[in-house]
Order: structure tokens, then C-alpha cells, then sequence
DNA sequence: AAGTGCATCAACCGCACCTCT
DNA sequence: CAGAGGTGCGGTTGATGCACT
């Protein structure tokens, strides 16, 4: 007995969506909250798949999301992460606050993938200085080994920060500024920016739409949600307290542990940009408090979830020495 | 200026997983 | 335990814009 499609393929709308549609789903998301998509459709009378609804929140009208140019830290990160976690991009965008899967997800395919060919290919390209800082053209056998290096080291990182006898910091929610930087300490986050942008981001996106009338495509876009930007300070997840104050924080669960900086700590990288933006302060995205805490389910914390996550991670791949690594033939090979 | 090819990115599709009954 | 429904994820597509000729 065949499974029926999550909504009936008639009468569905498909492509672009309008400003007004946006306004409307923001609207409902506003006053229910994101989930029971299956329900979006039905209540706000949208003529769209729930799936539809759910992925036009999620990448593109989600509060705290940044879009477009990926700084160079942000694209190692992905590099390593990829190399790491493969086409994880969910689990990649954890690490990348503000990113969505899908634009993570992009980004490689039509970017990286192609430098890091042509990287292969011989050709240097400025993707070499991810592993050289020197900048110069490093052979591919020697980048690798030194990708596998990088990654050793984090993992060994990750088991220190995971040892009993490291206690991670579980910061209140407004102190996770004054994290150990303990290069084996993983920096517990919150989540807060995420949400608590919102208002912030949901401004910009009315900015672009006022600038691109809405018969522009660009403006279609984005914009949207002019009416709700204050209102999302009452989204129920608290976006005024907002000071960076974790909206999903409401079962009290702000100990998710983040992993970016560990690893540009690990790698060597300067700590990413976020003070160049205001509304910025490390923590995880919302994609990544979907994915450490799922809001639907009460009993998963964030501190739970990375754990468990990277437990695994590391139980996986204990089995894989230093020198299985540096010795494997210098390919990425680790899952 | 017009035509063509390429790059980008939002959105769709299908599958897998999870939860509930 | 099994089936159904809901959600999330990754791969892929298609529309649009841009660069080049």
C-alpha cells in the first residue's frame, strides 16, 4: 500500500514564493511556532505543500540566517567539516552559525567542489591556503596528509573536551562570551542569536523589499515579513529579552556545545567574524539547535544531543590511529 | 545590441528516520 | 510489533542573472 504524497499534487503551488506568502507564513509561525507544518497549509489557506512551508522557513525566512559571502573562515570550516562529516550539510551548518543546509549545500556545488577539483587538478588555487598559510602551492598528498592531521587533532581535542575530567562550561545564557579557550574545551553556545535576530533580520529583509518593489523578483525574495518584524519579539522565543537571550531556551536547555570555534581553534583559524556583525555572537544556528534540540521533542537537550553526536563520532573512529591516518596514503577516508 | 553559455540559488523530489497509535 | 503519518535531509532541477563573444 503505497504511502500518499505528504499533500496532493493538485492544487499545490509551486515555485517562487510571493511576499505575501511569505507574510503569511511568517505570520502563522509567529503565533504557533515552527512545527506541525502538516497543519501550515490548512490553517494559513497557503496553496502549499507543507514541505514547501517548512523549507522556505527554514532556509530562507528563519530568523538569524546569513546569507551570501561565505568568509574564507567559513569556507574552511566547510572544507574541513566536509571532509570530516561528508555531505552531512545539516550537520555541517550546525557548525556554521547563521548558515542553512541548503546554502551550505550550494556553496560547496558550486564553488568549492570546483576549487578543490581544480585544486586537484594541480592548478593552486587560493583554497590551498586553507592548509597553508604560507600560501603556497602545497602538493596534493601533502595537503592531504595535513587535512588528516587537522583532523587527528581535532578528534583528540573532542576526546580531551570529552573526558570525564574535563568539565565542559555550561554557561548561563548570557555568558557564553566567557568560555574557556582551552583549545581542547569545547565551547558550550546558545542558541540565542538565532532567534533572537530575528527581528533584526526580518528588518533587513523588509529593507530589500521596500528598496525592490514587489513585482521584483529580488523582492520576492526576501522582504516579506514587514508587518511581523516587531511581533517577532513575541515569537516565543523571546526575541526581545533578546539580548541574545536563547529563545529556544525555554525548557531551560542552553548547554549545546559548539564546535565551531574548537575547530578554528584546532585549525588554526582566526575566530570567525562575528563581532563584524552586531546582530552576530557565536552560537549555534537555529538549524543547529534543530538538530542538537529538537523543539517537538521535550526530552532531548542540547547538552544531550552534541554529546551523544560527537560520542559517536569519536567511538567511530577511535579505531583510527594517528598513524592509520597520516599513513592511510594521505586520503580523507575516515567514514 | 543580441545571442549563447555558465553560475548561482531557491525550491522540489524522494527517501529515511522518528513518533505515535 | 507493525503501520501510518510527520518531519528532516541530501540530491537534483529549473529559473534567473551575469559574463562573454
Amino acid at each position: 500500500m503505497g504511502r500518499p504524497p505528504c499533500c496532493d499534487k493538485e492544487g499545490v503551488k509551486k515555485g517562487p514564493w510571493t511576499p505575501e506568502e511569505d507574510i503569511i507564513l511568517v505570520s502563522y509561525i509567529q503565533e504557533h511556532g515552527p512545527g506541525n507544518w502538516r497543519a501550515v497549509p490548512t490553517n494559513t489557506g497557503l496553496s502549499r505543500c507543507s514541505k514547501s512551508c517548512r523549507l522556505r522557513w527554514t532556509n530562507y525566512l528563519r530568523p538569524g540566517i546569513k546569507r551570501g559571502n561565505f568568509t574564507e573562515q567559513e569556507e574552511k570550516m566547510i572544507i574541513h567539516l566536509q571532509a570530516l562529516l561528508g555531505n552531512r550539510w545539516a550537520a555541517i551548518a550546525s557548525y556554521l552559525p547563521q548558515r542553512t543546509d541548503n546554502d551550505i549545500k550550494n556553496y560547496w556545488n558550486t564553488y568549492l567542489k570546483k576549487r578543490l577539483k581544480k585544486l586537484e587538478a594541480g592548478s593552486e588555487g587560493s583554497l590551498g591556503n586553507v592548509y597553508n598559510s604560507a600560501s603556497k602551492p602545497i602538493p596534493r598528498g601533502q595537503w592531504e596528509r595535513r587535512l588528516q592531521t587537522d583532523i587527528h587533532m581535532a578528534k583528540k581535542a573532542l576526546t580531551e573536551a570529552l573526558s570525564p575530567n574535563k568539565t565542559l562550561s555550561l554557561p548561563e545564557p548570557n555568558n557564553n562570551n566567557n568560555l574557556s579557550n582551552d583549545l581542547g574545551s569545547i565551547k558550550p553556545t546558545t542558541p540565542s542569536l538565532s532567534y533572537a535576530s530575528s527581528a533584526d533580520n526580518i528588518a533587513r529583509l523588509l529593507k530589500g523589499w521596500m528598496k525592490n518593489p514587489p513585482n521584483n523578483k529580488a523582492a520576492s525574495k526576501s522582504n516579506s515579513v514587514v508587518s511581523t518584524q516587531n511581533s517577532f519579539n513575541n515569537f516565543g522565543y523571546d526575541t526581545a529579552s533578546s539580548e541574545g537571550t536563547p529563545s529556544f531556551d525555554a525548557k531551560g536547555n542552553t548547554t549545546s556545545v559548539e564546535l565551531s570555534e574548537t575547530f578554528e581553534s584546532l585549525f588554526g583559524y582566526e575566530s570567525l567574524d562575528y563581532s563584524s556583525n552586531s546582530e552576530f555572537s557565536p552560537s549555534l544556528s537555529p538549524e543547529a539547535s534543530t538538530l542538537f534540540q529538537d523543539e517537538s521533542k521535550p526530552g532531548s537537550t542540547i547538552a544531550e544531543m552534541p554529546f551523544s553526536l560527537l560520542e559517536k563520532w569519536l567511538l567511530d573512529d577511535t579505531k583510527i590511529s594517528c598513524s592509520d591516518i597520516t599513513s592511510s596514503g594521505g586520503h580523507a577516508t575516515l567514514f
